[in-house]
RNA sequence: GCGGGUGUAGCUUAGUGGUAAAGCACCAGCCUUCCAAGCUGGCUAUGAGGGUUCGAUUCCCUUCACCCGCUCCA
């Protein structure tokens, strides 16, 4: 068993036009990729299918009845206002320092810093400590640098203090043995500038989203006016987001333009938990329908201090995390279902003034619904795709294949002519044509057909179509499995046939 | 943002202060009745910028990208 190397599947993926990275010929730019051909093609099925499986087919909910969720496609760039309201202006942007000694980073509001009160004017020393650190601890520093350890002795100041951040020469970093090595905290923006008009400044500022979700949440009342639906119901969104990441890593795992698929689900507080609970299982059950494996998903909820400021009031956020190799043995989020409470309905009411509560017209209760939110990266979840997929196997020409399932694979089939010959190619040519209109299919006539057979494994796609001599005397052609490289006969006019048979899988 | 590493063709590797080499892949043609076969031909590279030098892929500086660790991931 060859294990799945993350240097070889980005390789791959360069290689047959999955994942670029983004200005290549430029020498890239860090956070950024592209979807060649056969990425977008994977990318769009597994966009479709969330598609259908939210807004076209959604699933039967807990009482028998068909769910109903609706969906939207808002604007990336919003009123910045929405921006403030929701949280993401004050809290999406984190004060951080660096210790030149020490090389550590610290965020600049986990840090306390202590003085001591009998401290000479003019000569007064700070010692910082992580906010969280023990008082016993606290005092075992203070006496290893010979001050007093008298606790209740010290004015204890914010990070955020001028006291703090003019003197910062006087401050004993948490970590270090030196005076003065703290550098002046600088902010991440997590969140995107850019100005909207011609002309930049602080008037016409604006911010790309970080999330879809706000769109939902601006729209829950024209939705609401237009589209007669009734509690509880979902709206439902796919999308480009943005975030000035710190660090980008992982292939396309954590990028600084990505896609989101999340969905709103709109219910009364009381019912928040099964709605949860609820969403929960689906969308699992999601995962695993596109061939994620049990032993690489794994779910997992988040302890009280990393909850988003909406989730903290609420019942969590619960995650679906997949077994990236990079991750291994460890798993990376793909999916998280929050139970946002009515925080941002709320705040939004708030901040623009417009009536946000739910009219039940059968008992006459007005309300600001609860949220659950299943919100899944759509371009992880391609990378989770991939990365289930690829399957090396020396025993093959390629030495590797993706396994991915037909309803995700870019190609669904390939058509392939055994020879260049004339009267192998006019038949493969119009079982394409035939083909195409329902299928992403393949035509390739050039070279050996092991070399073809070994281009479609790269790829992905689960079956191959061969004309050969008998397929003109008696209408037969050779069906290749991706798997097993196993072939049999059927009939040149069952191809569509068995193909939709195969799609349903 | 810090520390460490890497950077020659699509991939794997060679090499040199003086014309950058090969295998595989890819493309074209021939051949070929089922798994990267064979023959012929072809395309493609020193990440980018600057400096030293008559001349730099090689030495120096800067920068960019990627990998590992730290940090971060509302």
């Amino acid at each position: 068993m060859t294990t799945k190397d993350m240097k070889d599947i980005v390789a791959l993926c360069k290689r047959r036009g999955f994942v670029f990275p983004a200005s290549d010929i430029y020498g890239g730019i860090n956070g950024f990729w592209d979807y060649g051909p056969l990425g977008v093609e994977l990318k769009n099925n597994l966009r479709d299918l969330w598609w259908k499986a939210m807004v076209t087919c959604p699933p039967i909910g807990p009482d028998g009845a068909p769910v109903e969720i609706v969906g939207l496609d808002s604007s990336i760039i919003q009123n910045p206002k929405a921006w403030e309201a929701s949280g993401h202006v004050g809290g999406f942007s984190d004060p951080m320092m660096d210790c030149k000694e020490t090389k550590l980073r610290y965020r600049a509001d986990h840090l306390v810093a202590y003085l001591w009160k009998k401290s000479e004017p003019g000569k007064e020393k700070f010692v910082a400590f992580h906010q969280e650190a023990e008082e016993e601890e606290k005092s075992r520093r203070l006496k290893k640098i010979g001050f007093s350890t008298d606790l209740a002795e010290y004015q204890k100041y914010d990070f955020n203090d001028p006291a703090i951040l003019g003197n910062l020469a006087n401050v004993l970093g948490p970590d270090a043995r030196e005076f003065g090595t703290l550098t002046e905290p600088k902010q991440f923006n997590l969140m995107f500038h850019t100005f909207v008009g011609a002309t930049a400044g602080e008037d016409n500022k604006a911010y790309l989203r970080p999330e879809t979700a706000q769109g939902i949440f601006l729209n829950f009342k024209n939705v609401l006016d237009s589209s007669r639906v009734k509690m509880p119901f979902g709206i439902a969104q796919i999308g480009k987001a943005f975030r000035n990441e710190v660090t980008p890593r992982n292939f396309i795992f954590r990028s600084r333009e990505f896609e989101q698929m999340e969905m709103e689900w709109f219910c009364k507080g009381e019912d928040a938990k099964k709605w949860q609970d609820f969403w929960f299982k689906e969308r699992v059950k999601f995962w695993k329908s596109l061939g994620l494996s049990d032993e690489n998903l794994q779910i997992r909820n988040h302890d009280q201090d990393e909850l988003s400021h909406y989730a903290k009031a609420g019942l969590g956020t619960a995650d679906i995390e997949y077994k990236f190799p990079f991750t291994a043995p460890d798993f990376g989020e793909l999916e998280g279902i929050a139970h946002r409470c009515d925080f941002d309905l709320t705040q939004h009411q708030k901040h623009s003034g417009t009536k946000l509560e739910y009219l039940d017209q059968t008992t006459n209760e007005r309300y600001i619904p609860h949220v659950i939110e299943p919100a899944a990266g759509l371009t992880r979840g391609v990378l989770a795709l991939i990365c289930e997929a690829y399957t090396p196997d020396p025993g093959r020409p390629s030495g590797v294949y993706l396994n991915f399932t037909p309803s995700m694979a870019p190609k669904k089939a390939a058509i392939l002519p055994l020879t260049a010959k004339e009267e192998h190619v006019p038949t493969a040519t119009k079982l394409y044509l035939a083909l195409r209109e329902e299928f992403a299919v393949d035509l390739d006539v050039k070279q050996n057909i092991g070399k073809r057979y070994a281009r479609q494994d790269e790829i992905g796609t689960p079956y191959c179509f061969t004309i050969d001599n008998d397929t003109a005397s008696d209408g037969s052609i050779t069906v290749r499995e991706r798997n097993t490289m196993a072939q049999e006969r059927i009939a040149l006019d069952k191809a569509g046939d068995f193909l939709r048979e195969k799609m349903k899988g």
